[in-house]
DNA sequence: TAGATTGTTAATCGATTAACAATC
DNA sequence: TAGATTGTTAATCGATTAACAATC
């Protein structure tokens, strides 16, 4: 019966939300090197935090450390599956085989989380039958019935930005509740749909932000052609 | 003279610069579309945010909006162009050439920030030699001198995981100052040295626990082979 | 025990929002 | 002019940090 422990049901700060999955990761990664605990001060450093958020992280969480030992990662790991919801499988569906698409389909790590991508989907016929790891594109006339048979809820969406909208618009129609966008756009959806933007270019835009402000721009470029390097 | 006005050499709050990119995007956006004037109440809506954050923000870009009319996309470009930096040209390495890795390699957005990716390395000897668009991938051994010639100063890192840490290292001692992470691990850097995480696993543990707190668990799973629906 | 670390409450800081003035 | 929108200062809110108690 201790299981069942509530762990609080209120929902959870975004930031508090991002560090949580990033001790999840660095759990995960301390587990596989065989370290079985992380203090407090050991995470801080890592995220650059103070060590009193961590803490109070952690108890958010409901993760309990050892006085002169810290948290152990199993225990980090066993908290954070059950609260961020991993434990439960979740079908997802990829649309758009490009090259990030495609990218994504070849990627091992989603089980992690949960998450098993069903098919992928392209609305080029040219692709339509192609292999990409383990999937077999199929074309967009398949996606309804694959959503309804599957009951896929989650989309990754992959298409170009100006597709990406109307695209949207059709899967919600069809019943898909979470959107994974890597489109550079800001989607427009109805209020409880869940839509996690990871817009690469913007990532981009504020490193560069960031070089600039700390780096003087050098002044003149070579043109030697690459071969003679 | 008047182009040289400062705009405040105060540094840019992080949630600030992270919306100030996402003003530039929209805004190349509606130029294409033709679109001369966003409103801030438009911007707003878009990125959920309160009107009058958007109107301080563009403030402390140093952009003016018409009263009536909103702000001029044009203005919005150029003030930003200039502020965040994408005037300048950089050159970029990629390191991985991997699935991720060549996909971004593949993608022709970067030159809007002022990025050049000049070459892409990778560490399998069997990759050396292939294309990948318009790039010849090179042996790491040539990354040094690459580095020197064209004066390099940022990385666009797509290793595995456990190659990231010491790859960084690498190129640290051999003059990157900035890294664009794809790796899903917390590089450890020395002050001065630029890094943004690009950790998509992040941001799909993040989506999937608010999938799980707004949508029941859907009961049974189907177990029809794909090849039927 | 002393010391290292976790746990928690109170204080601070910074970002957002509210209120309202200015402008075309 | 009236109305719509920008611009700015003051108030609020929420997240982080400081201080210190508790524990092994």
């Amino acid at each position: 019966m201790t299981e069942k422990r509530q762990t609080s049901t209120k929902t959870l700060a975004k930031p508090t939300l991002a560090r949580l999955a990033q001790y999840h990761q660095i759990s995960i990664r301390a587990g596989e090197d065989g370290r079985e605990y992380i203090s407090s001060a050991h995470l801080a450093n890592l995220l650059e935090v103070d060590e009193t958020l961590v803490r109070k992280d952690m108890a958010s969480a409901g993760i309990l450390g050892k006085p002169r030992v810290g948290y152990a990662t199993g225990d980090i790991l066993d908290a954070l599956d059950r609260l961020l919801g991993f434990r439960e499988q979740a079908n997802a569906i990829l649309i758009g085989c490009g090259s990030l698409g495609t990218a994504l389909l070849r990627y091992p790590g989603f089980a992690k989380y949960g998450l098993r991508v069903t098919a992928a989907f392209d609305n080029d016929h040219a692709k339509v039958g192609h292999r990409v790891g383990e999937f077999m594109i199929l074309p967009m006339e398949k996606c309804r019935s694959v959503i309804d048979t599957f009951r896929v809820e989650i989309a990754i969406l992959t298409v170009r930005a100006d597709a990406a909208q109307s695209m949207t618009d059709w899967l919600v129609q069809r019943g898909i509740k979470a959107f994974w966008n890597f489109a550079p756009v800001k989607l427009r959806v109805p209020p409880n749909i869940i839509v996690r933007d990871e817009n690469l270019a913007l990532g981009l835009a504020q490193l560069i932000h960031h070089y600039r402000r700390a780096t003087p721009v050098s002044p003149e470029l070579p043109l030697v052609p690459l071969e003679e390097v």
